[in-house]
DNA sequence: GATGAATGAGGGTTCATTCAT
DNA sequence: GATGAATGAACCCTCATTCAT
């Protein structure tokens, strides 16, 4: 009783799967097609071209890695707490995703935020305000101090990203991490009220 | 004094460069000819097309890797030193050489030799003697059984091989070199004359 | 109504013409593709590329020359009859048939079957089947000797296709005609049971 | 001691001999080279192109068959005998030439004069001053009318031109040669004066 | 929604041809 | 003379995309 012969959750689904597997110039509509047993063409009923087939299954996968987070981040009140949470969650997020870890690998740009164009602009800013809540929820609860919030979700986006890739994109091993625990924990002491520097809740010991 | 405007050396550096980084499929032969501000149809004059530019590439890759190797083993005596230092000296090398790392996730195939084809068969015959010729002269030295060294050789090739695929293909991890460390131990173990037994030099301690 | 832009029967025709004219090499899928006014990829809907539209325009020709043989065949019952039918009447086609001889004249392989791979397999099949059967039904009402069928239907093919060749491929002249008539006559006389053996149907006087 | 490493002769014969065999199209320079063990620019100190070589090809092969028809002409003084060996030899000729056979198989309009560009225009006036000579001789013989020799000739050459392509380069077979040689007698009947019609030699009987 | 037909762009490859050496 | 290097044109073919049905 659908209406079409291809529901879109499944098509954003196949098709990521198969990007991940071919990378974005091997992969052919046809490829996708195939695995509904329908036309090339008819694909562009449901969207708008190769492109934006990639576009929006990214996205969606973006976004489910967001909104994991978000839902890991949302159990924690202490904006100490939610900052650990929320960077080790993203990162072990893409640890057990093989496809997205895939589909990163392959086309590295997607978390480049700094190249002229931001590609899944939305998702990026979704995860920005995320920051930025946090951020400005640690700031009104008095613990950490009150820098600029704009500025500092930049800042802090940028290093996330710069780590994500340079462990997931480049391959740059295990010792990728112990450098960026570190950063985080310096950069959140950085934004403690100078009372709270000695316990950073979460870090390693 | 110049040959002409390409260095084979250089082409295929830069190919393998290429090939590493987009792919086999994705790599156009102009990606690689404007590189050298040379029309496509030019590089036929070095190199017998596409798949031939490839084989050659990952070919060079594949013999500058046996020779690191073979150059750190040839300066040791001991047949049980030279079984150490030749699995840690090939497994550093890759994780050493980003290329040569991205060339084989891209392609696993390369390292394989059961599926019927052995492409680049040279190199491995190469790295195999290089496992026979330890085993003999562990046998001779009399520190070794006496094995079949044709045998015991596949095996030995099959294991090391079958863990780089683990470890840098289906990146499995570290926890994979754990694994084969002990492997590798176990193995040589089991090559060792009785009174030889207790002291495994270079094994893990 | 019309289903496109090209008819397949028509596109084969054009495609045999052409191939018949330039030969398979020189035939581009431009020239074929321009006769209907339209893209060379176009084709690619229809056909499965150069050697596929090559193929199956001989095909087509072949199983019109076939079919041709054999509506005259059947007009016939007496198993001597319908042999001199056969040969001869698959003689006058390619005889009448400019664009058929053009092509066997080009690629004389079409009718060999002994050089391991036989492409139109089942069209040579059609051919040796309407032999064969000849032979049984002369076998079963008692004219002929009750010979091997396969082996003997084997033999006549070959006999049947080496003059072809001579003929037609090799232009050896009208006097290979008069050879294989005879040698047509001769295997007949040794088919039939001897008290058949004087009169010969068909036969040169 | 030769200057270069190809004799010139040799060059055309080997280029005849293999256009012969593969056609224009298909025949590479390559193909030519590699039979003298040349690279294939070399073969552009010899000769100007593939386009030259063919053309020169060409003509010494149309040399050699108007200079044997002619010097068998030369034995003979009577101008009716001429016009009879004349046609006879050239026929002949190329019945017995398999190479020139299967170049004007592969590219008929070297004998074509009409369509416009007659390349070979050099060979082709000398067969048509061969025809003339040959008319006006009979003409001042006073056995031939005093017809106008341009046009004649023009048209004794055409004549000749389209029965040789209907024989070797369409096949049509024998019965065009029967068709042929009632033209030919018809046309010399036709240019004897009243006296001489009784007896044609060389006719049919 | 779905499909067959059609196209332009682009990729690998061959080839005739030119040029500097 | 001879050659290696270089190029543009052309070919087969794939693919994303459009359009009429």
């Amino acid at each position: 009783m659908k209406a079409g012969r291809i529901d879109m959750d499944e098509l954003l689904d196949v098709a990521l799967a198969t990007f991940a597997t071919y990378g974005y110039e091997k992969t052919t509509l046809r490829d996708v097609a195939s695995r509904f047993s329908v036309s090339t063409p008819n694909l562009y009923n449901y969207v708008d071209g190769k492109r934006d087939l990639y576009m929006r299954s990214v996205q969606r996968a973006l976004e489910r890695w967001r909104d994991s987070v978000a839902s890991l981040v949302a159990k924690h009140t202490d904006p100490v707490e939610r900052f650990h949470v929320m960077v080790r969650a993203a990162m072990a997020y893409v640890e057990s995703d093989a496809v997205l870890r895939a589909i990163l690998m392959n086309d590295p740009e997607i978390l480049s935020v700094s190249s002229g164009v931001d590609r899944f602009g939305e998702v990026n800013r979704g995860a920005r305000d995320m920051i930025a809540k946090t951020l400005s929820a640690g700031i009104e609860s008095g613990r950490f101090l009150p820098v600029d919030i704009d500025s500092v979700t930049d800042f802090l986006f940028s290093t996330y990203m710069m780590f994500l890739l340079k462990r997931f994109s480049f391959g740059e091993g295990e010792q990728a991490m112990a450098v960026f625990d570190e950063c985080i924990e310096i950069i959140v002491r950085g934004l403690l009220k100078p009372q709270d520097n000695r316990e950073t809740p979460g870090g390693i010991e």
